[in-house]
DNA sequence: CATGAATGAGCCTTCATTCAT
DNA sequence: AATGAATGAAGGCTCATTCAT
């Protein structure tokens, strides 16, 4: 978990910027360092720092790490349903529908693996990641239950949904953290399998 | 610090010890702790106390917190191995067997879940858990090909081997972190769709 | 920062208000958090939000927090030694008026206790308010003798005056700082001890 | 509040020394900065340092900068009592010894000026240290008591016992704190009188 | 083998103050 | 006159690790 250091930004910023720039620089320079260094490795003096601010600004906009933590993990869902949701609004083809989703989800989860493992260990650790985590879940089934009923779907109990997004969450992690790869194995099947499960769910 | 803390442990031991016994005892103390609070919530002092020894005598045993971890993590695993072989070294039924394993592995994640947390965390935050981590996944391929051969089992590849522990493991872990439950969902579906796919690999 | 802060007190205020309203504000919610919070528990930037204003604003009407707490010492000062000349300019009852007097200092040692307390200890840790406390103390102490001429009160020493200025002033403290009801004790002799000798100057 | 340097002392001591001489040297320094930087002015880093330690070994024996406050002035008023009843304990003339009393404690409220401003205001603004100064307080009520009843002196109720003390203490603090000699008086007169009032109780 | 006092780098967080608008 | 985003020094506290005994 080695350190970087960069202090280049400060000078080319208007002293007085519009907060939500400051803001979303925040964020972003934070992601980048979880995904990174993890929650524990990233510190939040060097965040301000990466996003071109002084230590103390970082408090300006969020109580403590925990809270860009929390920010970061719903505007990263937030992204990967954007995709998942587009993606859905244009249904032709279930099968190719199914794979370009698993294909997007997998990018996402592969990018921000650091970020998933954190995400892991913090739901574990710290209960309020926990809940936040869990109420996010519930948003994710409602949500799923109200496109089914969109897009025609066949009916599903949510508990199907859960379980559904549960395993193959956590198996798109492990793809994502490089598992499979990591054995020297081809992880096609595993993908193919996902997508046919996904298939049998859009049509 | 002369009044605060209470050495309640110290008397149960020994005043020099087996080594072997000393290394167990601390061992047992760090896997608690780990399980409970995470590996960065731990501090090896407190594991060193819990164990009813002196700082120091931790430093002794292991080089670093992480060199504990990963002794645990070994143990947990070999124990759980011993169990699931002992189970297979006796199959009569290949369903009930299948369950049988199902069950125990479910209990091994749910008793260890934070644990298991920690170790997702640290294979990727940390190069060394992380080399560890895949050692011993190369070993557990190795076995269960030396496991099939020795009961006569149906052939397949390590690649298919790797993409089921994969899978399964990650989905234990859903189970013993509570993520099934926490839904407010019954987990029994999961279980079955998990011990037909093992069945159909014992028989 | 965006969702947090309630600006409640904002609406009642003008946007650009008489500069000597705006400072009067300042002072009124500078000498409330004072009191409440102590000197090191009051912050700069949330005496100007209680006043209605942004933290810049405290800093055109005050050099550093020091200064208004100068400031709001010597308001203070001169509201108590307003009501005492009140007290005094209408003398019939030497007895009654020494009674009012002790009432009356120890309402505002009382209500202001949290204030009195910050003093004693800023008047040891800064120079600045050293200095400035005891050009109160030589001011007060002429006003004394001022008095003392105006009402053709017996003569007595400036020394005289000092002693008893500090010994009472400093009985009055324990009083409004609970020190004497924290024991569970009466506080009604002491009053009555300083009420005779303020009696006995008066007359 | 200017700050001190000074790293001299770290190579003379045994790396493996006596908790209490460490605490001791520890409570020492803290005494010596709180006196002459005050409570916030002080921080637990250079009281270590000035000790003759690192950071850490101060947090190793309190808890934090309030414990070490409290301890402080617990000690403070070990001390100041202890050469009190030693006096006390060879009363032959009732007057000299008042007179000696008085020395002393004035002795030790200039000597520890400091550490009283301080101690005032955390009275004030920390709940924990007014539970502290609270419990000290009936302490010395008691003390006073079994004292009177041990020399024989003339009875009288706690609650004048309280208020002797705290207006005493009150003026001790005033004289201690230089408010008598900074206005150019003569501290004489004040001393004098304390010293009838307690010559009054002792005979 | 075991002790346990000591280390010290480093992290999180606060807050008085500034300055361009 | 007022704003308020930004600063950055500083301080409390933790904890993995060492080493003389």
């Amino acid at each position: 978990m080695s350190r970087r250091s960069g202090e280049q930004a400060a000078a080319s910023r208007p002293p007085r910027g519009i907060p939500e720039e400051t803001r979303d620089r925040l964020i972003t320079a934070a992601a980048r360092q979880f995904n990174r260094f993890g929650f524990h490795g990233t510190d939040s003096n060097s965040i301000a720092k990466e996003a071109g601010y002084a230590a103390g600004t970082f408090y300006k906009h969020f109580r403590n790490k925990r809270e860009v933590f929390l920010v970061v993990y719903e505007r990263w869902l937030a992204a990967e349903w954007k995709e998942v949701d587009d993606e859905l609004s244009q249904v032709k083809n279930a099968e190719k529908t199914a794979r370009r989703i698993v294909a997007l989800v997998i990018r996402f989860h592969t990018e921000w693996s650091g970020l998933r493992a954190s995400l892991m260990e913090l739901v574990f650790s710290d209960p309020e990641v926990r809940k936040f985590f869990r109420r996010q879940r519930r948003r994710q089934l409602d949500h799923i239950m109200e496109l089914r009923s969109r897009l025609r779907l066949p009916l599903q109990t949510s508990e199907e949904d859960a379980i559904f997004m549960c395993m193959t969450e956590r198996v798109f992690d492990a793809i994502g953290q490089g598992e499979i790869q990591s054995l020297g194995l081809d992880q096609h099947v595993v993908i193919e399998s996902i997508v046919e499960r996904l298939h049998a769910l859009l049509e």
